[in-house]
DNA sequence: GGCGATACTGTTAGCGCTAACCTTGACGGC
DNA sequence: GCCGTCAAGGTTAGCGCTAACAGTATCGCC
């Protein structure tokens, strides 16, 4: 199926220059350059350095390559440069609006000053995530966007041995060498918790999935505005491995059902266990929020629309990527960005669910 | 911050070898070949085709690149071998979970096999498409995913004269020279309004929003039912460009009723669509199915627990991640597919809404 | 008329890796 | 002992691009 070597007909007037694109078939800047003749030198600054090229010689190259279907090689660029134009993210799923959002908003960060995402996710697990880490270095990133703090001993050797800049999101950094995006996790639960007490919900459920690093914040913020109340029970709270489902969340309904638990209000860690919550109390005839208030976190855009409305804390995620993503792009123009630490904020949305 | 040329010290012992990576800072496999004591393409081989080097020098080399932080140059291997390891995915929504899983079907494919996805998002414009496939061919990549089979003339000349293999997803195309992994959308309209004829209902409206293909065919498969019936009524379907969202779903109960819309049953061309509609019936007091029948499509996670359930067409998104992703495979190892063209079904399921 | 400054384009070398070929030595069959 | 074969590793060249420096005009100024 080779190509190579087919034409034996010499041809002279062509100097030094092989036959077009010897291996992909593909125009190469080479090609591009003789065809306009001039030097190839001149045809890549027509593309990455325009002002370098007189308008209308420009115009007549990038036409030229045009005709051509030439597309510069990125690799070779980045061989060439030491530029990869690439940033690798990392985010836990991708299942998870929360983080489908953060992406969006690094990408219409990224996408127009040129440098493109490399996504990988990461399943919440910090081995996998250093299994990315080592294999996103092989693209020389320009730079890291990873979420949350928790990463292993191997993944921070890398990481500190990398020129690479990189920014984590989500969660806070207090480590004054580290840059961070996000918001305060355990001051959401708090806010919550301290909202239902402010309603007179005495005895407060906690159900905790996922276990991941934010989801155990928010239960500390639960747990400590419980303590300073003197009401916080450990029996009260649920622990699970799973992820975040609406599933998950009506089969929580049946088992403090079945448990005889005696809770008057249940905070969930996430948004579609408490929508889920909502549709199995709706389906059981459990009141709400007579009998019991629900409350969820992140205000997923159903969360709104429930019957009963879900009281809930909305996460600046889409903020959280554009700030991560100018701030990686401040570190990789080589200026120092305003903070190191940019704390977003929350915001606290009561409805009818409480 | 530069720390290029700082040691002055010439090492003598060392005969042609440049300071250890010149620019990125980085090890490099002739770094790692000199440690070792043997030739760069030996650590090549021992990374590349293990099976050509003996087990225990292997290790050596492997432990020494451990040791040193060798991780090897993407850019460099694809320009060398003419082969990227990427696999271009565009698809027109990342906010939409259809696509998302179709995602996961994809990576769970491609990356045991050592390929990386580069993905792209369309948002459903024909025109953003042609700009990112033409961004993408940059990465040369070794195969390409597109999402529909409506691509702008430019788009199509850049695929054909392009060596890379390409599978469409989602929709059928019956051209024999074309690569096509997903279910008729035609049909899922067809079997929908079939099931409300079949259910009583005379009087169906169908609500388009987005307007891209497969929502059109999906309008097509509802009109060609209703006609055979002879029932169709142009006045009960609502065309709008906007995207599909609980809160447009909502809205738009609020409209048929401002207008005295006579429908007695409403097929939403996508299930959240259908879930607004059912949780503005329930706020309006409008009785499901009873006053009026509401159908989606897609089946989202939520249709199964909304009051009353949702009915709704299931499409094998995951499903068709994975084959389209296989079947590339198959064309990047030079093998022919099984099928040019594979159909996946669609599940039709039945529940409280109808 | 000589010097420097400015604007544009060219030359040379090399980024880090791998394809294709080459060398070496061990082994076995007749 | 000659030849072929195979296994294990090395040599050479070059993938397509860009950094760094090097021309070559053109212009202005004293």
């Amino acid at each position: 199926m080779t190509t190579r070597g087919g034409d034996g007909t010499a041809t002279p007037a062509v100097k030094t220059r092989k036959p077009r694109s010897s291996r992909t078939g593909r125009a190469t800047m080479a090609d591009v350059a003789e065809r306009v003749g001039i030097s190839a030198i001149t045809v890549s600054r027509a593309f990455k350095r325009p002002e370098l090229v007189v308008p209308e010689l420009r115009q007549r190259i990038l036409d030229t390559a045009q005709s051509m279907g030439y597309v510069p090689n990125q690799a070779a660029s980045a061989l060439a440069s030491a530029r990869s134009m690439t940033v690798a993210v990392l985010i836990p799923s991708m299942t998870n609006m929360v983080f489908v959002e953060t992406l969006a908003g690094i990408h219409d960060m990224l996408l127009p000053r040129g440098y493109r995402a490399l996504i990988g996710v990461t399943h919440y697990s910090p081995e996998e995530e250093e299994r990315l880490i080592r294999t996103y270095l092989q693209f020389q990133p320009d730079g890291l966007l990873l979420t949350g703090t928790d990463h292993t001993a191997v993944a921070r050797t890398y990481l500190s041995a990398l020129s690479s800049p990189t920014v984590h999101m989500m969660e806070l950094l207090d480590d004054p060498d580290s840059l961070s995006v996000g918001c305060s996790q355990e001051e959401g639960g708090r806010l919550m918790t301290t909202h239902l007490l402010a309603r007179g919900y005495r005895r407060i459920g906690f159900v905790a999935v996922q276990l991941d690093p934010r989801t155990l914040a928010r239960l500390d913020g639960y747990r400590h505005a419980l303590e300073e109340a003197g009401l916080y029970d450990e029996t009260r709270v649920w622990r699970l491995p799973d992820r975040s489902s609406i599933q998950l969340g009506a089969a929580m309904i049946d088992r403090l059902m079945a448990e005889g638990s005696d809770c008057d209000a249940v905070f969930f860690c996430n948004d579609d266990l408490a929508q889920g919550a909502l549709f199995q109390c709706q389906r059981r005839g459990i009141r709400v929020p007579d009998q019991l208030a629900i409350a969820g976190f992140n205000d997923l855009p159903a969360s709104a629309w429930t019957t009963p409305t879900l009281t809930t804390v909305a996460t600046p995620r889409y903020a959280i990527g554009r700030h991560a993503a100018a701030m990686l792009l401040d570190l990789m123009d080589g200026k120092d960005p305003p903070q190191r630490r940019l704390d977003l904020g929350l915001t606290f949305i009561a409805r009818e669910s409480t």
